[in-house]
DNA sequence: ATTTCTATGTTTGTTAACGTACAGACATAT
DNA sequence: ATATGTCTGTACGTTAACAAACATAGAAAT
């Protein structure tokens, strides 16, 4: 079955591993589907699971007291979730919602922890992808305060674009709104200004994206900020 | 001269451990005093010490490309400077600046991580530690979109409060803008507002608390949820 | 004592985003 | 075919924060 995983992509974080490194780290992995608005982790869960994304999205909240907002990062094949249980913190502050179907290598938290304490090479890149997901999160907080709804949106679309590898979004306003954590109207303005600029067009639940370069710059530079971050980094 | 610590305070991280996993680290450490606006380590530095502050109060802050702008945090005796030299990254892409007198105990890297990787006791502690800082980021992000002037300078006089064990902070207003990415005429106002509701009175470069439980609800929830994050995760 | 510098206070007009509401368009189910 | 639900478009008044400029006041220096 796991021969599968190189006709449907791989993972990034599991590439920089040496050949036998990885090849013994897949023996303890299954690959399962992952289908939109399935709940990988739920907030307070205790961690049974570390998934490392093949092809889709997920989307990783951090839920916000007295509020019904949701700091929102995207992770795909570049990535993976759960990365706390890396830090030994086996319940979840956060949650992981899939937002575009793909699959995933699933593997279970307690063999997960014994060979991240065997393998040096392993812990050593997730440690780098731990600091990664720190300094990303830093980016959203200046991104927050100091970029328009429209340069935030040219953002998001461009992450959504690099992480499944398609220039269609299959995905409401009103869902990238609760993303950005702004109102649903505040999409509808911003995508409608997009579409003017020719950067993208949309019907009904879905995005295309039709000029990457564009978007980019139409986009904050948050989002060649964190993918410098992450090509440094690993 | 270590033995001066315990007249001085001392470090809520170290004071996590045993007793003698704490002596054994203390001999690696040297107490150095950390004066206003030293830089303790900067953007691209190689990391040559960690810090664990036992008085005083640094910030810590991550420049955001093609702005003036920074991400600030507030760190004292409860943490330390450097964390991702636990995740075996020795470059920074943070900066950290004194923000009060006081004392750090300094540990030099190479023997930091030597005793990281010896004492599976001291770097559980400082994986949850970092864990903490994450969550943190992640606050910082939701409180910049969603809170306003007023109720984010609370919280950072709360912050500063907290970690210096006084209510005296010795700042401009100025200096407060700029940790939270806004206008010094915002601050202004919003000290303005406070000190009418008697929360805080000030004067030329140093703001003094009056109501503490009254400065907390005038805040965001985002102080005690931090404070939650690390008393839960601690 | 006067000057200079720094910190704080206030004003004016502008803007991005908010809350709320409603209308039209499309999709699906019965 | 009709009804219901979901998604998108638009409009109106409100607000927090912005940018820029200027005024006042305390501290430090000469």
């Amino acid at each position: 079955m796991l021969n599968n995983i190189t006709a449907l992509g791989s993972n990034r974080l599991l590439n920089l591993l040496t050949d036998n490194c990885r090849q013994n780290l897949l023996t303890h992995c299954e690959l399962v589907s992952i289908n939109l608005d399935e709940v990988l982790c739920n907030l307070g869960d205790v961690i049974k699971y570390v998934y490392f994304p093949v092809e889709g999205i997920v989307s990783w909240e951090k839920k916000i007291t007295d509020s019904p907002y949701w700091v929102v990062t995207l992770i795909g094949n570049e990535g993976m979730i759960c990365i706390s249980l890396l830090l030994g913190i086996n319940e979840r502050s956060c949650r992981a919602v899939v937002q575009k179907s793909g699959f995933a290598l699933r593997i279970p938290a307690t063999i997960f922890t014994q060979q991240v304490e065997q393998k040096p090479a392993l812990s050593m890149i997730l440690n780098r992808y731990a600091n990664v997901m720190y300094n990303q999160a830093l980016q959203i907080a200046a991104c927050n305060l100091f970029h328009v709804i429209e340069n935030r949106l040219a953002r998001l679309l461009l992450m959504f674009q690099q992480r499944s590898q398609s220039d269609e979004i299959n995905i409401t306003q009103d869902k990238l709104a609760k993303m950005l954590g702004v109102r649903r109207v505040g999409v509808t303005k911003a995508a409608g200004s997009l579409q003017r600029k020719n950067l993208i067009s949309y019907i009904r639940g879905s995005v295309i994206i039709h000029d990457i370069a564009g978007l980019k710059k139409a986009s904050c530079g948050c989002y060649e900020a964190d993918n410098a971050t992450y090509n440094n980094m690993m």
